[in-house]
DNA sequence: GCGGCCATCACCCAAATGGGCGATGCCCCC
DNA sequence: GGGGGCATCGCCCATTTGGGTGATGGCCGC
């Protein structure tokens, strides 16, 4: 099996970083760019259609998040080996991404050698986080955790809910609105609900 | 001067975006790749050095923001052809960068042939705009456009700043700060001062 | 089975928020 | 010179917010 190529699925929908991608690997020996997706779909499509041994799949895609593409795909095909590269690095995301079951987190910020090591070391069956994301993702977690609920409370924040509509919303007293939001605001160190909304797109917690 | 190929300079710290660029310009007859830059220092820097026909900023550097990178560049040399790529193509960023003195602006999602038309036209001396921003830029403009001092208030309300303490940063009566944050309330829609804030960092009025 | 976290609700209360209305002065544009 | 936007400040007042404390029940892990 390691006589043939890595047969490699790019997903992004940025056509230059396609080619960066594809330029990168190219020079690479052992490895081999089948195809080119430009959306969640397509990526979808191309994956059953190619079965590449490893996905390079983009964080923010124009029809859905890169890691929801990954749970559909993954669903399909549990086998498959998706490598995440995404500008966003909070703590947060990288733990999405983990619990989708990516196997793989690459910064986009990184270095040409930090992919090709990704994909050598996830094509072997080892997963590839970079050590400083291991190490924040170990922090954060031990410091915050929202909980559902929670993130439930501060989507409906940001959208410049009241508590009481909150509450009407998501079915629950108005007062129980107010547990979540206290608790979520001392978890977030937030002093009032307009910076838990900054602190919280900052770390991820919300989309922008 | 037709004769000689355009000397370009590219600025991303991704260096995969800068792969991607310049195996894009690299095909094209009349345009060469004469520098790279990782960051506003050495784009800086290396404008001066090389001074190059045109360079190619990215909104978003590790050191600086890319639109105060072409301000700084601009200062020392007024004929210098900036085109921004940006990953964030909000109406608030364009107009930002055009004020700056950017020639062109260009979103990081657009196929390749975008950018080198972009170049073209910017080298020839005309600016670049993608018609779809120019539209909704004069849309967004005519909607909103916050004042100064409304951004100001803005910025530490995202903070978590209450209105007195605002009024103490920025030297003035809680009052007026609860008059502007009235007025950029209604101006961006907000509900309260949480959705403001998420509305105008949806709409590129804070940074993220 | 005990401790811990989550989710739910309740009550109290001081403080902050947001809306409305009015006022002044400045500056720019037509 | 009048209209419009900006920035500044003031007051009134209903509503909301946020902090504290306490309580119940469920679920998980050790």
């Amino acid at each position: 099996m390691t006589s043939s190529a890595l047969r490699i699925l790019v997903v992004d929908d940025h056509a230059m970083i396609r080619l960066g991608l594809i330029g990168a690997l190219s020079s690479e020996p052992g490895m081999e760019v089948v195809g080119q997706a430009r959306n969640g779909r397509e990526a979808i499509e191309l994956q059953s259609k190619l079965a590449p041994d490893i996905t390079l799949m983009d964080g923010i895609l124009p029809d859905m998040h890169g890691v929801d593409a990954t749970r559909e795909i993954l669903a399909k095909d549990p086998d498959a080996k998706i490598i995440l590269i995404s500008i966003n690095e909070t703590a947060e995301d990288v733990r999405r991404a983990m619990e989708a079951g990516v196997r793989g987190y690459v910064p986009k910020s990184c270095e040409q050698d930090i992919i090709v090591r990704a994909i050598r070391s996830v094509a072997s069956g080892k997963d590839f986080l970079p050590p400083e994301l291991t190490r924040r993702l170990a922090e954060r977690n031990a410091i915050v955790g929202l909980s559902n609920r929670e993130v439930d409370v501060l989507r409906l924040v940001a959208k410049g809910k009241a508590n009481k509509e909150i509450a009407a919303e998501l079915a629950l007293s108005s007062d129980t609105v107010k547990t979540h939001l206290a608790h979520l605001m001392r978890k977030l160190g937030a002093a009032d609900r307009a910076h838990a909304v900054t602190l919280a797109i900052e770390q991820g917690f919300l989309r922008v």
